[in-house]
DNA sequence: TACCGCGTTCGAACTACGGGAACAACACTT
DNA sequence: AAGTGTTGTTCCCGTAGTTCGAACGCGGTA
């Protein structure tokens, strides 16, 4: 799978993604609003929204379009589907009530990490994180579980496409680092996160992986930096954390 | 708004759709699959299906395409950034710890129900409804609240649009006889389901109505048909919906 | 080895998409 | 009350872009 662009793409669906692209970004706009951001004619959007109106993908009221749940719908429909999900989903309800802390299960999907599944500890801290973000893999332990676990080349075309972007002063921006701590992930079988996503916030990771060790998505834990320290993060957590992807592995592997 | 489809579609914005539409109802299918499925060539569903791809809305795996999770970050940020969502989800989940059984929030859109999020109680019944889920209003009984609470006119819209179609024996099919119940809705404040959309399930189910007394909304508690009756599903159950429910509508008017 | 089945590429034809201008409905100013 | 600015909506025309069919490459299978 090469990402070169090739073909010749269907320029008429891209501008209808990029009009409800432009509906997501903007929480809803009008006709004229969204034609100015695209720089097209105001007739050529009208056609569009008018046609994805009919469909019910789009809601208006008065001179404002906005995004329908037709999306959750598909949305739900795909994370049902996804061969993790049933599995994990209990092992991450059990994990969030042993540790109080909030959890996480991400997947991998063109390179990006996707959070599928977050349940609550008493004691969650709230990110900005939510069911169906995507964020690069390099910036978050549950990610560099899964880069820790894929192919070499795969792994090659990942950060060359999407470079080491900073999400904080703690993110890991160099190649090298990266491949360093990667490494170190492996021989230990987790990842952490140091403050490198959001500011006083901790986190451990683990990969699940498929039969053949590549891995498939991860389980995160995380929590403020002032809990989630010492032995507590170094020891208890990659246990719990390790014994859940191993149940998940192993139910996995017989369904 | 009337649903006399005057303008021309973008027909192409269509075809995209339904190709996306093959791939939920089938789990995921090829090129020659779409293709014969839709009546169109296979070098059409072929452009579509990469530029879909390119976007990152369809993943491929060998001969097979799917559709991927970024229909999910559109869904759950609707759901999110819904005036209901914040309010009502405190007590769905309060509701749902009291009750001991599933409590659902549904929303009104394109004149049919949609479940924007439930909540699990400890001994919940396990039915086919999940987010995103969109069921005929006049099914079920959260679907009945609102009809009850919508301008006339619009009920007229809806049902001529939809129709009465029976999901079991029991459901209301004559349009008559759902007039009757909706005025009984009204004088009561709340809806049954008597086993209306799915044997052997009841449910309580009352409106959540904006300030021009408009129903936007509704909460529904459902369980086993020998559990909720008598006191239980007649009194005591209602008596904390209206409470719920009428805490949101305060909340709603202060946000 | 020849045969399907699949996804993919290519070129040509004509459809239907996009643009611009004019219109209607409404709010706000003067 | 007339005028001026919005907005969304409709129309028609030209051509760019979609669609189709046929051909290609590549696996498997008989």
């Amino acid at each position: 799978m090469t990402s070169n662009s090739k073909h010749r793409p269907v320029e008429t669906v891209d501008t209808a993604f990029e009009i409800i692209d432009v509906l997501k970004r903007k929480d809803g706009a009008g006709i004229t609003e969204i034609a100015d951001e695209l720089g097209l004619a105001k007739s050529t959007v009208h056609r569009h929204v008018k046609t994805l109106e009919e469909r019910g993908l789009l809601l208006q009221e008065e001179h404002n379009y906005r995004i329908s749940t037709w999306f959750l719908d598909y949305g739900v429909y795909v994370r049902n589907r996804h061969p993790l999900f049933d599995v994990v989903k209990p092992k991450v309800d059990e994990l969030a009530a042993e540790t109080d802390e909030k959890v996480w299960c991400v997947i991998e999907e063109h390179g990006m990490g996707v959070h599928i599944y977050g349940a609550e500890g008493r004691h969650s801290v709230k990110t900005h994180a939510r069911i169906g973000k995507r964020t690069p893999l390099h910036q978050f332990a549950a990610g560099k579980a899964i880069l820790a676990h894929l192919p070499d080349e795969r792994v090659d075309e990942i950060l060359t496409e999407y470079g080491l972007a900073a999400k904080t002063s703690q993110t890991i921006t160099d190649r090298e680092e990266l491949n360093d701590r990667l490494e170190g992930i492996r021989e230990r079988g987790y990842a952490f996160n140091h403050e490198e996503s959001v500011r006083g916030v901790h986190a451990v990771g683990a990969p699940i992986r498929d039969q053949s060790g590549t891995a498939i998505g991860a389980i995160s834990v995380a929590g403020p930096a002032n809990r989630l320290r010492d032995t507590a993060l170094a020891e208890e957590l990659p246990t719990l954390l390790l014994g859940a992807t191993n149940e998940v592995e192993i139910n996995l592997a017989h369904s």
